[in-house]
DNA sequence: CTGAAAGCGCTAACAC
DNA sequence: GTGTTAGCGCTTTCAG
């Protein structure tokens, strides 16, 4: 004896509402709409009717009528990693302010997995997108910009004009951080980066390298660079090991292109008996939150990761003029650069 | 001279694309959803069009119509919790093999704000959402679940038998760490635990207590338990300093509630002189990424995080019959315990 | 202040 | 194989 009637009882819509109440539709829909103009006794008998049947409204059917909707798209590069974690925290944090909805997606910086959220976004017709783009997605989100749905470039400075964007100035992050180590008395740096494919690590090699001529110093011989396939901790000690064997003359602080790296640099640091800093000083990248907490207190430059996402969000709501919005990181030094 | 009619193009509908096609709308929908039962040519003139126009579908409409959606809401405490993070990736992994959207919330265990997002979700249609309930939200998703959505619980058991769940054995993942330092040889254990407010401290209590049981031991004088406020480094630390300052006798291992307090409490050992593992030897719990990679590379209890995340997804688009998963943790045995 | 009715863009019968 | 058409549930003129 099944009951398919009340096991899933159709959802209560704007009519029934409007029956049980004794009102029309369009009397239902200025009460959740624009109360004040409803007289109150109305008003109460739709409320009662609404609790009554536990109405809900149906999104698709207001935005299909309205056009726009409270639904923003983001396509991260991974979720997982801290930093996109953060500003997805913030991008939240911004819309929750105005009730809007948050679609989130990673594109492993893979072409099909990216536009693939792109399509489905523009689909359920977004208000706008804040995207990461990965290598030559632009031109697809500037056709998406084109047919109308508001982009804003999340970590990434924008090509036109009208697109708007979000980034912080990995030059100076990393200019931070050398000038923090030449300060400190180093005259030789090692700089501990990751393959030129990703952006990042070129913009960042470019601040080590202005730091170093900024200071009058040759960057052919003031700095060995050794280049890692991957940027987490194992790559970071094999690379560490790897300079430690070439025993380079004079190299006593080492750069790391982010935090991962930097535990790993840290780790064979210690296995070889090397003091920190005084063997050897670290600067890391990223400001993980475990970075104040280490054995050797971690000194890491900081971006502002939450501000970002808010600021983000905040430029495709607020609506204005699109904007290029550049931060500036922090150095936070602790204990690794120190003595 | 403004341009507003190439300035925002009116998006091109399925109407534009029949019209250009020279076919009906009928016949356009047919090329979208069952090409088969379209000619060739056709299909050719009507993907055409599509180009030419960068014809985008409207989801709204489409759901409108259908009844039912590619989307599906997922509400965690907090998505900077890397427990969560992991978890949203299992997620938004299961749900890119069938073409979902995800729409992702952090709850902050704030009542209000976790309505929002159930109202917002609940209003989008969505297919089905995966909740981590804070406390006293089950309610709600009751109500939600018999008005027709489905819901899937996230780290946490279901309390009735018709709505799904997905949860990881807290009570076992306390008892492993206990047995394991147990079977290393230690006597008396301290045990640094958060507030009996947060569920997963109360289920780790029961596995430590159990497990100590288990073995033969008093509880009241095999186990020293210190309450922290709040489950980060700093709180760990200070912890780890009552407990050293208490100098309890034979107390020669600690098992913290989570990796932050652990890690804590390594620093407080550590500034205090005492070497890992032989003076004390520390169990954390969530094998977070750098757990590894520490000076003194610390045991853990790691769960299934990501697993969790896609299985959770896959009961509800797998549709089956209703199902209440439990996982099984594992203990990752490294330096920190053993000598 | 309230009611009636016209769509928003799409899908799925049902004709042809 | 293709065309026609009736809604999905809601908002919003426009009358009363």
């Amino acid at each position: 004896m099944t009951t398919s009637r009340t096991d899933v009882p159709r959802r209560a819509g704007i009519a029934d509402v409007a029956r049980l109440a004794g009102v029309s539709v369009g009397t239902v829909s200025n009460v959740l709409n624009r109360p004040e103009r409803v007289s109150e006794p109305t008003r109460a008998k739709v409320q009662e009717a609404i609790e009554e049947l536990s109405f809900v409204r149906n999104a698709s059917a207001r935005q299909l009528r309205e056009g726009t909707v409270h639904t923003v798209g983001a396509v991260v590069l991974d979720i997982t990693n801290p930093f996109f974690t953060e500003t997805a925290r913030g991008i939240e944090d911004r819309l929750a302010q105005d009730e809007y909805t948050l679609m989130l997606g990673s594109s492993d910086e893979d072409p099909q997995r990216e536009s693939r959220l792109l399509r489905m976004f523009e689909e359920h017709g977004v208000r706008g997108m804040l995207v990461t783009p990965s290598r030559g997605s632009l031109d697809a989100l500037t056709r998406i910009h084109q047919r109308g749905t508001e982009v804003v470039l999340l970590d990434h400075t924008s090509p036109v004009p009208d697109m708007a964007s979000v980034a912080v100035d990995d030059v100076q992050g990393a200019a931070l951080a050398v000038r923090h180590l030449l300060e400190q008395g180093h005259e030789r740096l090692a700089f501990l980066n990751g393959p030129v494919s990703i952006r990042q690590c070129v913009e960042r090699r470019d601040g080590v390298v202005g730091a170093l001529v900024e200071a009058g110093k040759d960057p052919a011989e003031a700095l060995v660079e050794i280049t890692m396939d991957s940027l987490n901790a194992a790559h970071g000690a094999q690379a560490m090991g790897e300079l430690l064997d070439r025993a380079e003359p004079g190299v006593t602080a080492t750069f790391c292109v982010n935090d991962f790296t930097a535990l790993g640099a840290l780790r064979a640091l210690r296995e070889r008996g090397r003091s920190i800093p005084g063997d050897m000083a670290i600067v890391g990248y990223d400001d993980v939150n475990f970075a104040a907490d280490l054995a050797v207190p971690l000194t890491s430059v900081r971006q502002p990761t939450h501000e970002m996402g808010w600021r983000a969000a905040d430029l495709l709501l607020g609506s204005s003029e699109p904007e290029h919005v550049v931060y500036q990181p922090d150095l936070v030094v602790r204990a690794s650069s120190v003595s």
